[in-house]
This record gives C-alpha cells, sequence and structure tokens, in this order.
DNA sequence: AATGATCGTTTCGTTAAACAGAACAGATGC
DNA sequence: GCATCTGTTCTGTTTAACGAAACGATCATT
C-alpha cells in the first residue's frame, strides 16, 4: 500500500511531536489488515527506525500494539477495549444511526452527523454509506472544515456566535444549507440543524455524495426527509425544532 | 472515581514519556462513562492542565478525543474505528472465544489466552469472565511476567529458547501447568500451550481465579477440558499435538 | 451583591527528552 | 559469496515539552 502516515505539517505546531508520530504508527497499522515489520512501518510514516522502536515501546506498554512473530507488530487489545468503551459511553449513535439507516434506505445520499471541535473545524461523528455506487470520501473522525461544506455552514449559523451574513440568515430561515462544490469540488451536500434543550445546537446532519447527484430537483427531493430526520432527532434530544 | 492513571513510574524510562502521559488520558477517559473537564483530568492523571491541554490537542486532531459541551472531554470515533480495524484484522477472536465461551459454560475458571511479547514480558490478548461470583483480575491488554503465573511458565517451556531446569522439564512433558499465588498470592491458575504449524508456539491459554478454588482436586478437574481445548485450537490453527 | 474557589486558557524560561543518524551484527535473497 | 535489508544499540545535539504562574471568566456560597 502507498498511503502515506506522515504527520499533518499545519498540525504538528499545534499538539505534542511526538504523540503525533505515535498515533501516525497506529494508523499505518489500521490501515494494514496483517503484522508489519519496521521498515515497513519506517517506509510508510517516514519516521526513523530508532524514533519508531521508541515509540513502540511506549505502545506496547499500554496495549495498543503488539509484537507477533518475533518482529512483526499489529494492533494489539486495547484498541478493541476501546472501541467497546466508545460505545458504551456513546448511546447517541443506538439513536442516530437508525435514523441515517432509514435515510439510506430511502436511496438519498450517504447520511453523516457533525459537531463542532473548534472554531475553525468540526469532526465528524458517525457516518453510514449510500447505496448508490460512488461515494464522497469522509469517514467517523475526520476533521472537516467549519467555514466550507453544508455542516459546516449549519454549524456556523446556528451556533452560538450567531454568524452573521445574508446566507447565513437564509440558512437559519430554512434550517437547511447545501454547498456544491465548496469542501470538494467534485462533491455536494445537504445538512440541517440537530437541537437539543434549551434550543441550543447539537450538531449537524447532512447528506453528502458526488456533486452531479445533487441537481435542484436532487437537493430538493432530499429537502424533506432529512429535515424529517432531524426533527426527529430533536424530538429525542429533549429539544424542539423551530417552526 | 478514585483509579489514578499515573503512568508505570518502571517503563518511563524506555518508551517516550509524552506518548505515556497522551495515553493516560485517554485511559481516564475510558474508565468514566461521561465526558470530564480538564481538572478532572488533572485530577486523575496527575498532569498539569497546560500539559494535558497540550497532548489533547494532539489527540483531538487524530480524533481519540473529542470535546463536548465546550468544556469537557470524551473517547472520539477513531477509537472506535481502531476497535473494528483490530476486529477485521484479528480473526482469531472468532476461533478463540467459542472454545474460552465453552470452558465458561462448563462452569470453570476464567479463560485467557497469552502470547510472549518481551523476553520477561507476555500480553493478555482474549480473556473471558468465568460464571463464578469471584474472580482475580486481568484484562485483554494487560502485560504480565513471563517467569511467574502458569501462561508464563508454559510460554517459557515450549518457546524458542526452551527454558531448561526440571520444572520446564516437567511443564512440556505434561503440556500443563499449574501455579498457585505465583503472579499474586490470592490467585491461581492453570494453563495449556496451543501449537501452530510446524510444531511452533502459538500461545497460552490459562484458567484463572482465585485461590481457593483451586485445589488438587479442582486442578485435576480442569485439566481434561484445557487440553481437550487446546487441542481443538492447535488443530484449527493447522498444528499437531504432541501426543 | 460580594467574595472565594474553581475553571479554561495562555505564556515563557528552562532543561532534559527525544531525535537523527550512524554503526553493527545477523538474516535473506540472488 | 556477496549485496541488500533487517533489527538493535548508541550518543551528541537541539529543540520540544514541560512546569508553573498569571489572568479573566464562571460558579458556588454567604
Amino acid at each position: 500500500m502507498d498511503q502515506k502516515f506522515d504527520m499533518d505539517a499545519d498540525k504538528s505546531q499545534r499538539g505534542v511531536a511526538a504523540v503525533d508520530r505515535a498515533l501516525s504508527i497506529i494508523a499505518a497499522l489500521e490501515a494494514w489488515s496483517m503484522p508489519r515489520n519496521l521498515s515497513e512501518i519506517s517506509r510508510a510514516t517516514g519516521l526513523y527506525k530508532s524514533t519508531i522502536l521508541r515509540l513502540l515501546q511506549s505502545l506496547q506498554d499500554a496495549g495498543y500494539v503488539i509484537r507477533v512473530d518475533e518482529s512483526k507488530y499489529a494492533l494489539g487489545p486495547t484498541v478493541m477495549q476501546l472501541g467497546l468503551a466508545y460505545e458504551r459511553a456513546n448511546p447517541l449513535r443506538h439513536l442516530f444511526l437508525p435514523v441515517m439507516q432509514r435515510l439510506v434506505d430511502a436511496g438519498l445520499e450517504s447520511p453523516s452527523f457533525h459537531i463542532r471541535q473548534t472554531a475553525e473545524e468540526r469532526v465528524c461523528l458517525f457516518r453510514l454509506d449510500s447505496n448508490h455506487s460512488t461515494l464522497d470520501r469522509v469517514h467517523a473522525g475526520d476533521r472537516l472544515p467549519m467555514r466550507r461544506g453544508a455542516a459546516g455552514k449549519v454549524l456556523l449559523a446556528f451556533g452560538e456566535d450567531h454568524a452573521e451574513g445574508e446566507e447565513m440568515d437564509q440558512i437559519r430561515r430554512d434550517c437547511f444549507a447545501a454547498s456544491l462544490g465548496e469542501r470538494d469540488k467534485f462533491c455536494a451536500g445537504v445538512a440541517a440543524p440537530v437541537f437539543t434543550r434549551r434550543d441550543r445546537l447539537m450538531g449537524a446532519l447532512s447528506l453528502s455524495g458526488p456533486k452531479e447527484r445533487f441537481t435542484p430537483e436532487d437537493v430538493e427531493r432530499m429537502k424533506g426527509p432529512l429535515q424529517a430526520a432531524v426533527r426527529e432527532l430533536t424530538t429525542e434530544m429533549g429539544g424542539t425544532y423551530p417552526t
């Protein structure tokens, strides 16, 4: 595989570089389905072998990585347990995924749910793929920009800072946003807000996919089911949807 | 909760301390089922808030942690995806767990499967709890000593360095080891080797629990089912069991 | 309403943690 | 047998990371 796991250069200034390196090793192991040796990890991550060995010591100690066949490394049982802990702690999955699945079953585009993470970024919490043969590439865990994409716009429009501007006003009136080719020129999406108690924004549910499936007719067709879904989720979250 | 997540002092010399710190934050979030704020994380891990913030930057960038309610932190979707990747990459679970579950259903003690990790340590890959009301505390991911515990002895006896000594010879003859109060004075266990192709040791399957349930009669009663289980697993792994 | 405690965030001087890179012995492939 | 690749170890150098304090905001108590 030729996917590189270099650390994102513009992010290395704000966290801890050694932690970034360690997590890039885990990401490389995750991408492979078989244990890999030191040199393969070095090629994939761009890290020196001595650096990798030091980092692997910590990852092995914590059970994130195990060493098998004396010289290969693989994901260890701690990642499984973290996954289970995430499921235990996150009952939202059991609420959101059925609603999202119904959107898929209705033949619409790929649903995702996003929340704001920082002033400039959102994170995708859940993502299902549509039944179409082509998809836009978004995964749970992805960090995406706030200022581009339908979901980002919804988060800006309904967030606490109540972003200003004609476009934001329109989104607030419609409880709906569309974005054609903003985040990525080949992709498009529509989004609507999910509220929780006290009229607070919880996040944005979106439908996204390749741009050619977002004609004005397509967008109009998706609006109803999407808004029905966010109304249902808002009710379940103890919120009331603005009329 | 009062569980501390301080880094293990004797391990901080060999990995990367910043990575150890970051993983201790994840461990703290895993132990809680609700999002927690900075001060709670600080109390639990013993780390300074400024240190935690820096580490959290990296963890958020990679999706291991998300920030919710503006000031609380929780496990993020990347840990779920790692858990799924681990399951995908580790078909052994689907082979081992049913066999281990049958040992539980037979009313025996808690089964675990261990592999060697370093010269001095083993790692528990899988663990099921018995149906008894008291258990020994072992979890998947735990690092345990090679020189103590029944599973450790089995790994030494059948490992490539073929550890010497009367006790090791006996274990090799019986394909079985028992350990009463070695790893922990209140616990005991029995273990047997699982082989794979070319007579190579794969790991050790053990049954363990509180010591008082390991009388000579108990040990004798567990030996048969345990050895039947490891024979079955060895056959499935393409190995042949020494007669 | 005032006050104290606790929170999240930012800053920066210091130091030792972490790195890069080389060297080496062993294994593998031709 | 030789070239290449591997895993492992070592160490001088540098800067990454830390600790600790300060600050403004929020919350709880009186």
